[in-house]
DNA sequence: GTCTATCCAGCCCGTCGAGC
DNA sequence: GCTCGACGGGCTGGATAGAC
């Protein structure tokens, strides 16, 4: 049984590699030295394929020689598709319009000539930090308050004991208040991947998750959504997070869209 | 009626401490 | 230092409840 490292160190973070060149790459063994988890895709597959292989990263970066109109049209084309991810262009030229055209194509960052892998991985997580928000000490919800840091949960600022599934699941839902976490995105963030795992796993966490903040005298703040997945949110008339505003949710995360009012 | 979520029971495995 | 048993956590199977 293989047990994957859970979200919350950020050298855990996911790239997806686009390169033209398929197969291992030193970049990719290089970035994998940094402590990132990377997978590789050929640029060669249909355009369309990349949001797809993107669906359990973090980041997008793209790996070309030259930084083009062509290139600039790929993004713009990735962005129109839907990719929300953070997006590093890794060229060996490029020219300042050619640059500045990326960035308002939907680039987040470009990066000309040979930088290193340590340099690359430092950008990619300034990037993601960018996008997901930065390290949230304590995190509220109704009456449950997580400390990410700590590891700790507390009920009307009692501790409840969670084990590290348990935390993990909460974390997750937590700190995407409001925002639907599907279950296949919340079993690629456990478990690297949902390879013929069974959802029932998540169910049974999100059971005992429920049964331990109950016990507590928490509010009941996981909602099952039919079909997608859950959320994390206040009830009405409960408080919210004083340390996470509403403009700062980071509600494009990947995996993660806000509830759509039906009323 | 069908599909999905929830929950219970139990098994497997890893960890830890006691005893030798 | 090694072995063994207790314990806890992770996971699965199956039954049931509930939503669509």
């Amino acid at each position: 049984m293989t047990r994957c490292p859970t979200l919350t160190r950020e050298t855990d973070m996911r790239v997806l590699l686009c390169s033209a060149r398929p197969g291992p790459s030193e970049l990719a063994e290089a970035l994998e030295r940094e402590g990132l988890v990377v997978t590789i895709a050929a640029m060669a597959e249909s355009l369309a394929a990349i949001p797809l292989h993107a669906a359990q990263q973090d980041a997008v970066v793209i790996e070309l020689a030259e930084l083009r109109r062509e290139e600039v049209l790929l993004v713009r084309g990735l962005r129109s598709l839907g990719l929300q991810l953070p997006l590093l262009l890794l060229c060996r030229a490029a020219t300042a319009d050619a640059e500045r055209e990326a960035s308002d194509a939907g680039a987040d960052d470009v990066l000309v000539r040979h930088a290193s892998a340590s340099v690359i991985s430092a950008r990619l997580r300034a990037t993601h930090r960018r996008c997901a928000g930065h390290p949230v000490t304590r995190v509220t919800c109704a009456n449950v308050t997580l400390e990410p840091g700590r590891r700790q949960v507390f009920v009307d600022d009692r501790p409840v004991r969670l084990t590290a599934r348990e935390f993990d699941v909460l974390e997750m839902l937590m700190l995407r208040r409001g925002a639907i976490q599907t279950k296949e995105y919340l079993l690629g963030r456990l478990y690297g991947d949902t390879g013929g795992r069974e959802n029932r796993i998540l169910d049974v966490f999100i059971c005992k998750l429920r049964r331990k903040l109950a016990a507590a005298g928490a509010v009941e703040i996981i909602r099952t959504v039919w079909g997608y997945g859950y959320l994390a949110e206040a009830p009405a008339g409960t408080r919210g997070s004083p340390d996470l505003p509403d403009w700062a949710r980071p509600e494009d995360s990947p995996g993660a869209f806000r509830v759509r009012s039906t009323a």
